[in-house]
DNA sequence: AAAGCAAGCTAAAACGTTTTAGCGGATTTA
DNA sequence: TAAATCCGCTAAAACGTTTTAGCTTGCTTT
């Protein structure tokens, strides 16, 4: 049970050479011109065996780890892990194995990590990225590696990518909070220059620009706890009474958002509306419940997932990087938080 | 940049054979008498020129992969994808990478999995096991593989684990809605022998029967779509207009749960008086909050990769299997949920 | 002066694949 | 009849480590 068959035994049991049962188990027999009645003595044998190569030396022959990584900001957000779920399946179906890991949007642990995937020789990557961290992207796409980034990108790096229309959705769930009546609203973002948080706030600027309405932002630092979110979205609602909604540009402001409002004994959507971007069990639950800018976390991780695949699979070929530019549609999921007059 | 230096390289550069410079990489050094001189040149020279050892040369030597594989039921699921969270870190300050995969509470996909592990010879599994796997674990112990199991596990089988004392977290949390003054108790599970599962009935049935009071047992199937559980549970709810009170053993049937409470307008605590097992965002958030048995999530993470770790460690030494058969407690944290007085 | 020993290093095997280059012999071509 | 081609297979190199066994050299011992 447990001494390993190599394939030396295979060829010596079966009086053959190595070479014969390796092209026969590559599927190259029949290109190198192994006799049929050769391949199928092999192929029978292996099979009764069960023979199962050793994955070590075929990877230090070949170079290829069979292993993709999929680095998050946060694998226990349920946006990524979401995403890692389904990128998982289809990953293991092609014979490949996701090793995983967080960013927690820190440039020097994303850049170890790209180090120690590197070493590991990972045959891929699908990556959100921090800022800072162009110049290892770069590598990598000069390295030829088949890499995607998504939920962000960087607009002046030749990489594949899969994010969301951004400004398109978040201008149009402005819009939304406009038609229902409200005139002074809020956009809750992060401090940060990354492209989504940018989009969105551009979708915001256009639609209150366009209404006649005036601009007001809150930028939540970075890496913030939640408590120091809550109070900093109080604060704001506070030194703004006139504010009457409320648009959360991810789903854990929208969450501390829910928080602060409800520590202020405001009521949702009678004193202030609600949007946030990205949906989540919680606001499906929440009372009312929460409208949001959904976005279709299947198809994004499809489309990883298969540019990668394809990409590993015509490897050298040079293909079409513009194909991998993915920008997907977000819907705005209309419930009670944004609706006044019922 | 992209030629990568070998050993070889190293050993020719500086006019010293491969075996001398492996021993010095290694630590080895001292023992073997190397001296100091030769250390220290070996040693500049390698940082100087950034040099990597080819992991897949050093696998097919030693046969470690350096890699763990971590076996949850679903990976999108937050109480796994916290643990794996937490994990990742300390693996990979041990120079560990995790691969994750999602069973589906599935045992053909488990088995399909663990196969894959093997294959790949990784160093370690933390694995959630799903019923009938049982054989595939007996050869992970028996091929002394280090191996944790988390969450439940076969009492059957001398293997590690992490578990929670469920009989007494849920004997506790029954006895909290007795003590609330609620008398009829519906206990809503999944229909699975599953360690865990059973360990939080016999906590119901013993504080029931204690109390004088009736076992109102609703059992769904494992593995149903979210929306077959709410109408389960709402059935339950209506074909027993008697029960004052529910505890849910898991966190995606509480929030079934709340759904079915909630489309039946009931209102929580009055009508029904609500616990669930294993806390979530949701349950903090929900109005009015909800009692949970929370599991000490942080901890068990860090018991699992500690344990695991050890054990690669001092690899081949027998030790005391004893020591990882660990169950940590759970903490009810009483929120409105289940308070009837206020 | 021979033997023994330690110090400091190294040759080479082994890990298990994939793949290149090529070998005999039979058949076809010129 | 000699040369070219094809068929069916294989020897051996290469991938980059780790580690066992052992080789010099010089010093100490008897």
């Amino acid at each position: 049970m447990k001494n390993k068959r190599t394939i030396r035994d295979i060829a010596d049991e079966l009086q053959l050479s190595i070479t014969t049962v390796s092209l026969v188990l590559n599927g190259k027999a029949r290109e190198k011109r192994i006799s049929q009645e050769v391949i199928e003595r092999v192929q029978k044998f292996v099979r009764e065996v069960d023979y199962r190569p050793n994955h070590f030396a075929r990877s230090l022959r070949n170079g290829k780890s069979q292993i993709i990584a999929f680095m998050a900001e946060d694998i226990s957000n349920p946006f990524f892990s979401s995403i890692a779920r389904r990128i998982e399946d289809r990953a293991n179906n092609s014979g490949y194995k996701i090793v995983y890991c967080s960013t927690e949007n820190d440039p020097e642990k994303a850049r170890e990590l790209i180090r120690a995937f590197k070493d590991r020789s990972v045959d891929a990557y699908i990556i959100t990225p921090t800022e800072g961290i162009e110049e290892e992207l770069k590598e990598l796409v000069a390295g030829e590696v088949p890499l995607m980034l998504f939920d962000r990108y960087f607009s002046g790096l030749d990489t594949g990518y899969v994010v969301i229309e951004n400004e398109k959705s978040t201008y149009e769930a402005i819009r939304h909070l406009v038609d229902q009546g409200y005139s002074s609203i809020g956009f809750v973002t992060l401090d940060s220059v990354q492209s989504q948080m940018q989009g969105r706030l551009n979708g915001y600027v256009k639609a209150v620009t366009e209404a006649g309405l005036p601009e007001q932002v809150l930028r939540v630092p970075y890496g913030s706890p939640e408590t120091s979110i809550v109070d900093a979205i109080r604060n704001f609602l506070q030194d703004n009474r006139q504010l009457d909604s409320l648009f959360f540009s991810s789903n854990y402001l929208g969450a501390g958002g829910l928080k602060a409002i409800r520590s202020l004994k405001l009521s949702i959507p009678e004193d202030i509306g609600v949007v946030a971007f990205d949906d989540s069990e919680i606001f499906r639950m929440y009372t009312p419940d929460i409208t949001s800018v959904t976005q279709p976390v299947e198809e994004i991780s499809l489309r990883l997932v298969d540019s990668i695949l394809y990409q590993l699979k015509h490897e050298g070929q040079q293909v079409d990087t513009g194909k991998y530019k993915i920008a997907l549609p977000a819907r705005l999921v209309v419930r009670g938080s944004s609706v006044k007059n019922k």
